[in-house]
DNA sequence: CGTTTGATTGACCCCACTCAAACGTGGTGG
DNA sequence: CCACCACGTTTGAGTGGGGTCAATCAAACG
């Protein structure tokens, strides 16, 4: 997730890549889409130079202008409660699209941050709405990006709101496992992009209960951690604490 | 919230309003639309017969074949968890719409039950399309309201992640009052229509935490508790608890 | 190398959950 | 009309999961 990035020295004058040929096409927008529709749609489409770590994206009440896809790197998204602390919401790997939020009134509800070195696909709203009129295909399109975005939000407040940190922390891992694999990455080991306190931060937790249950779970054989590096040791384990593997409906811990 | 239902007894052949007359559309669907696109809205918005308490108006998993816009009486949102438990995602009063899950692959990814005697108005999906192809308003119009969703639900993921029960309650009873105003209805004095069970469910507490909250606050001058009417005393106070209000931005309990 | 940042580990404690019991309130039927 | 039951709500007592505080450790970096 992170190593991924070859750096990028080339000049971005001319770096275009098509979204027909991204190998990011079957994950990103234009998935299902005919390659007619498609061409139009990288003819609207910019690429832009990298983000550093920790740049932004995008901030809180920025005027929404476009809508990115990942092309490399991470980003995380946060939103800030008026007391000062921020929730992360999301963390986006490549494939994955960034700026949904600022649909509403046309400007950001929340800031976009990289992880890591990244590289982003910025589809401008204003030329995204013209082709949505002439493109029923992309339309559709676009209700899908973000039907999945409030499912997969549905299935965060389940976890922030009813889930244990043991169920947590395995939902966490299981769920980069799975879009890793989605990828055609090694789904059993690979590096987070993210330190650990975003990691508690997002899942609700602190840091150090984070930090803990690496460490059981570890200790259990469960996964194997080396700072950021996880292999995971037995995915059927982590299915079975959150509830997904039959055979065990019985809540169990570590101990099993 | 819930008394406002007057009882529907009339046959439900022909009691079709249009979106034009009716007193919610500042709030609803069609708000910000002009009269000719409104019109072609109104041809395909079917008037549904009442559901009763604890009605499903769809399933998790059910073909999504409509969106649907709360006309009178309440609904709760709810996804369920691979091990058994339920997470309340969202109460939805009249005006506001419910369905847009179900954007993602055509089926519904939560459940909606109404909270009292509730009357629909739903939106065919196929229609829906075809209209939003020759409406570039309305197309305009379902992103604002699918981002406003997932603003939304942002700030439920900050409630659920960050915030205490003292502020978890106070919120909720900030976002109930703020949208009783903006339904012309009384903004400190309301009946809630939902049990405490589903409003510790929606708010990650435990219902004892939520009764006894209601108590610590009643004590505390800040809201009067009658079973499910609320009056809200001091406005001010819960906004000084949810850190809205400047003046006070030291942390503090009820004895402030 | 010293410094800084991130991660880990231990000791302690508190908020919110659990368990349990009592209390209306509304509905039902005798 | 009252007795009864069922359900939602309240209240109290006790406990534990996860937070806080603090110290240590490891890697990265200038």
């Amino acid at each position: 997730m992170t190593d991924v990035n070859k750096p990028q020295l080339v000049t971005f004058e001319r770096l275009k890549v098509s979204c027909g040929q991204c190998n990011l096409n079957e994950l990103c927008f234009p998935h299902g889409m005919n390659p007619e529709d498609m061409s139009q749609l990288d003819a609207v489409v910019e690429q832009r130079k990298p983000l550093q770590k920790n740049d932004h994206l995008y901030r809180e009440g920025d005027a929404s202008r476009a809508i990115y896809a990942v092309r490399s790197g991470s980003v995380k998204t946060l939103v800030e409660s008026p007391n000062g602390d921020e929730q992360i919401v999301g963390f986006h790997l490549p494939g994955e699209l960034v700026g949904v939020d600022g649909f509403m009134d046309g400007s950001h509800t929340c800031t976009a941050i990289s992880l890591e070195t990244t590289s982003v696909c910025a589809i401008p709203m204003n030329k995204l709405e013209n082709l949505c009129t002439t493109l029923p295909g992309l339309q559709h399109q676009m209700r899908r990006i973000m039907g999945k975005e409030v499912t997969e939000e549905h299935k965060m407040l389940l976890m922030l709101g009813k889930m244990s940190a043991e169920e947590k922390i395995a939902t966490f891992l299981l769920s980069i496992s799975r879009r890793m694999e989605e990828r055609h990455w090694k789904a059993t080991e690979f590096v987070l992009s993210m330190p650990r306190q975003d990691i508690a931060n997002y899942l609700g937790l602190a840091v150090e209960t984070v930090s803990r249950l690496f460490a059981q779970y570890q200790e259990a054989g469960i996964i194997k951690v080396d700072r950021r590096r996880i292999g995971i040791l037995d995915l059927h384990r982590l299915k079975v604490i959150v509830g997904e593997s039959e055979g065990a409906k019985e809540k169990k811990g570590l101990k099993g």
